[in-house]
DNA sequence: CGACACAGAC
């Protein structure tokens, strides 16, 4: 729209003399330039195409201009390239819709060489499209070419311009170069808030947070995507929580919300596992009448997910009417990561049927549904048909679910034979998850030979370090599993505290191992000590092998017995009402001795517990868990 | 005008 108003108040050059926007012909131009607007996929669009071939319009540089607009909008990139390069003395506008073009199909380094043509073809740039040719070298990172654009802008006298200055932050801010995006922010007339919020984005993008909040602070207006960049910027920085903070001050200041934030606020949700927050926002999506496009789809799937609220999860996969590839893998990744292995290859199966392209990352979640359900044989038949039938190559991922699929099942062997015929160097995961299944699998010597490669190739973490810890523990030999202990100590690795939580009440409240911070810390320890005795009763003995530090028994039980994950549910256990579900988040691995102990108080409290570690769900209910204790 | 989700194995 606004480029018509500019169209017509200044014609290039370029534009034949019969092409007036006012002329005799604007009548037949106005009706194909309003036919375009309405093509939603190239299919509608190509008859257009022959019939302004037809009637001899095909100079006309108003309707090219839409043309052009148009194809890239529906994603027909080569068909916008094909009409521009069948246009004869194409002037600035057209150039600025191609590059545009080409910027939204993510091709921004062939955006910037057809700048670099048009000015080689002496048309006279317009802010338009260096606005444009900025976007690309933004996206591309592409500071030198940006800093030469800016020097031309200069010469050109286009720097006044508000939205070129906007660009010229962002290039600035996005690389890093603090300095000049300050610079060219103290050169505008007035003070900006939008200007303010690009600021605010660019810090949060390196990390500096009180930077950007006290930019934040600064802003007098804050509108919704000043709020959005914010609590976007806190969640990309790990602050889930100071994110949480920040949508509900948003709240309190009346700003409403819309699609983008609420993806950012649920993905907040997701990772803290924060179902009551997450519901709330549902039902805000469906109260202010927010789309549930693909990405609030997703992201709602996600959340439902990862909160182990699997059936809603599928509900609104069920209600969403068009569905892209990433709503079926969010869907397919939440079916495996709380079990449902055959509702995941159903799914996929489903997908394929009905003609949707399956991604690499689809085939992780296929993949991971069958190593999570001991689902071999289809699991190796996808692996095959991936790469047959849809042309993929296997990721590290892809390989990664393999070795588990074949680890699992006691396939000790063939995994490592696996390994060793893999187009790709296997990693300290591939190594990790084989030794676990030696671990399991009682298989000592190929075990102790993954547990060398781990160790000596110094590709590890500290998790890597407690695996091959635990595994020499399985096997008595406490030796070795002190000499691992006593590696990780001198390594410079920082051992990540296992810490667990809880949502109650709208609000997220965290453990640590034994943790005291807590205003009912003393109800929270009765109820631990009260629960312990109720599981002696019940034949529980802790299992004092998973503790394989050099101290006494007493001591060691005193270690497993304040496991965050115990306290939590502890708090939940006191906290919530008789019967109802108690959904606990763990950023580790929960321990074996805890799983087992998780059961049985699932079993004597009546109570389902479902519990998200660091790399899947656990549900108990009533004695025992739906990962059939392998994870 | 500035902001956007889904990503495995331990």
């Amino acid at each position: 729209m606004s480029c018509f108003t500019q169209v017509s108040i200044t014609p290039s050059i370029h534009i034949p003399p019969n092409s007036n926007y006012n002329n005799p012909k604007s009548h037949h131009r106005k009706q194909t330039i309003t036919l375009l607007q309405k093509c939603k996929n190239v299919n509608q669009i190509t008859p257009i195409h022959s019939n302004v071939i037809k009637n001899g319009q095909q100079h006309d540089q108003f309707i090219i201009f839409e043309f052009l607009r148009v194809c890239s909008k529906c994603d027909a990139i080569d068909y916008t390239l094909k009409i521009f390069q069948q246009t004869q003395y194409p002037n600035v506008f057209l150039y600025t819709a191609l590059i545009d073009g080409l910027v939204f199909s993510g091709l921004y380094s062939h955006g910037i060489r057809i700048y670099v043509e048009m000015i080689e073809n002496f048309i006279f740039p317009d802010n338009f499209v260096i606005s444009s040719v900025l976007k690309a070298c933004v996206i591309g990172l592409d500071l030198r070419m940006g800093r030469e654009v800016h020097t031309q802008a200069i010469k050109l006298g286009f720097c006044s311009n508000r939205s070129v200055r906007l660009k010229l932050m962002e290039l600035y801010g996005k690389n890093r170069e603090f300095e000049d995006m300050k610079r060219v922010f103290d050169e505008m007339p007035e003070r900006d808030d939008v200007a303010l919020t690009v600021m605010i984005s660019s810090y949060l993008d390196h990390e500096l947070l009180s930077r950007a909040s006290n930019i934040f602070d600064m802003v007098k207006v804050k509108d919704t995507v000043c709020w959005t960049v914010m609590i976007d910027g806190l969640v990309r920085n790990g602050k889930m929580n100071k994110a949480l903070e920040y949508f509900r001050q948003m709240q309190r200041e009346a700003v409403r919300a819309n699609e983008v934030t609420v993806v950012c606020v649920l993905s907040a949700c997701s990772q803290l596992g924060a179902l009551e927050l997450g519901k709330w926002i549902h039902s805000y999506i469906e109260n202010y009448d927010l789309k549930i496009n693909h990405f609030v789809g997703s992201a709602l799937i996600n959340m439902y997910s990862r909160c182990g609220s699997i059936d809603e999860a599928e509900r609104v996969f069920k209600t969403m009417k068009d569905r892209e590839v990433s709503t079926y893998n969010s869907m397919i990744m939440g079916f495996a990561l709380n079990g449902k292995s055959l509702n995941a290859v159903e799914l996929f199966q489903r997908m394929i049927e009905e003609g949707t392209k399956p991604t690499n990352i689809t085939f992780v979640g296929v993949l991971t549904a069958c190593s999570h359900g001991g689902l071999v044989d289809f699991g190796f038949e996808i692996f095959q048909s991936m790469q047959i039938d849809h042309c993929i190559e296997p990721q590290i991922e892809h390989y990664g679910c393999i070795v588990d699929l074949l680890g699992r099942v006691g396939r000790v062997k063939e995994a490592y034979k696996f390994i060793q015929n893999m187009k790709v160097m296997p990693d300290y995961i591939i190594w990790g998850s084989f030794l676990n299944a030696c671990k399991i699998h009682k298989k000592f010597e190929l075990g102790d030979h993954a547990a060398k490669i781990l160790l000596n190739h110094g590709y590890t973490d500290t998790g890597t370090y407690v695996l091959v810890s635990n595994f020499y523990s399985s096997f008595g030999k406490y030796e070795e599993a002190l000499l691992v202990r006593s590696k990780l100590k001198e390594s410079d690795l920082e051992k990540e505290p296992g810490c667990s939580s809880i949502e109650v009440n709208n609000e997220i409240h965290e453990f640590f191992l034994g943790d005291i911070r807590h205003p009912q810390k003393k109800e929270i320890y009765k109820k631990l000590v009260e629960m312990e005795k109720r599981l002696r009763f019940e034949g529980y003995y802790p299992q004092l092998d998973v503790v394989s530090q050099d101290i006494m028994d007493h001591e060691k039980e005193r270690a497993l017995a304040i496991h965050s994950e115990r306290l939590a549910i502890c708090y939940g256990l006191i906290s919530t009402e008789p019967l109802s579900t108690i959904r606990i988040v763990k950023n580790l691995r929960v321990c074996s001795d805890c799983h087992t102990m998780i059961k049985l108080v699932s079993k004597i409290t009546n109570r389902k517990i479902i519990m998200r570690d660091r790399n899947r769900f656990h549900h108990f209910e009533n004695g025992s868990c739906s990962c059939a204790d392998y994870w």
